[in-house]
DNA sequence: ACGGAATATTCATCATTCGGAATATTCCAA
DNA sequence: TTGGAATATTCCGAATGATGAATATTCCGT
């Protein structure tokens, strides 16, 4: 990925979010359309779109689709994502939620695929607030 | 200015040539289109560009109109431009043509707007190779 | 007033992106 | 094999962006 695409990756504010989370480890596409509250057409297809740029890949896995940051991860992307977490109240925001999220799926029967599910343990030990809706 | 449009100030190669050489100090277009052997109409557009993302601003001096980043340059526009620097020899390459042109401009009667000339000494004490075509 | 230098704008075209709505696909479970 | 969950795609219209050619504007010197 050249960095004039890096760039775009970070210039839109949905797919910056995208970025953000799939920066913590992959999760499937509903996930992140539960943790960022969007709609499916949307994040698909930016989705689609990091994919095209090269940004994330992903594998089938059942019902699911797990995406990841393609490795290795640039160290001017993860540079970017520090500072603007340090900037913008909304991306810590969102890594809430969605440690919050991990950990309220973590006690269903088949939660999700293994990758994210192994997730799901650590986000159980960080997040003791609930604090996503979607927690019962 | 937002950090969206910071990014997308950096997206575009040719755009993120011309903050590259803003960042050292103001110029006129006339001295963009030297240094980066540029088309007239595409450095216009695109600090034209710029200047509606509020990255950059200008004022009329004569002839000339002078480019200037907006201040206070972002932190995270410096940050990045360091890092890119770092990594992408053109950039560089572009800041010793900028050094070497100012250079070759600063014997001139009427070299160029106040601001610019400043630079021009500058550039005749760290430019003693001649690096570009100009310099006569 | 004229010519030239520096800069901006317009026009036409092509490609990309975005939005929402609808539909299609893939997979699993029962 | 039917249904539902997860995901992808297609269609459409609107908006934006890039390119190149041509033209316009602004300003200065003469």
């Amino acid at each position: 990925m050249n960095t004039g695409d890096l760039y775009l990756c970070l210039a839109e504010s949905d797919r910056l979010r995208i970025v953000n989370l799939l920066a913590e480890g992959p999760l499937c596409g509903c996930h992140i359309q539960n943790i960022l509250s969007l709609g499916q057409v949307k994040i698909s297809k930016q989705l689609a779109y990091l994919k095209k740029l090269g940004a994330v890949n992903c594998d089938r896995e059942a019902n699911w689709v797990v995406y990841r940051l393609s490795e290795p991860v640039d160290p001017l992307l993860a540079e970017n994502l520090r500072l603007l977490r340090l900037r913008s109240p909304g991306l810590a925001e969102d890594l809430k939620n969605r440690a919050g999220f991990l950990a309220g799926i973590a006690h269903e029967e088949k939660p999700a695929p293994e990758p994210v599910q192994k997730q799901c343990c650590i986000a159980m030990r960080f997040c003791h607030e609930k604090n996503n809706k979607d927690t019962k």
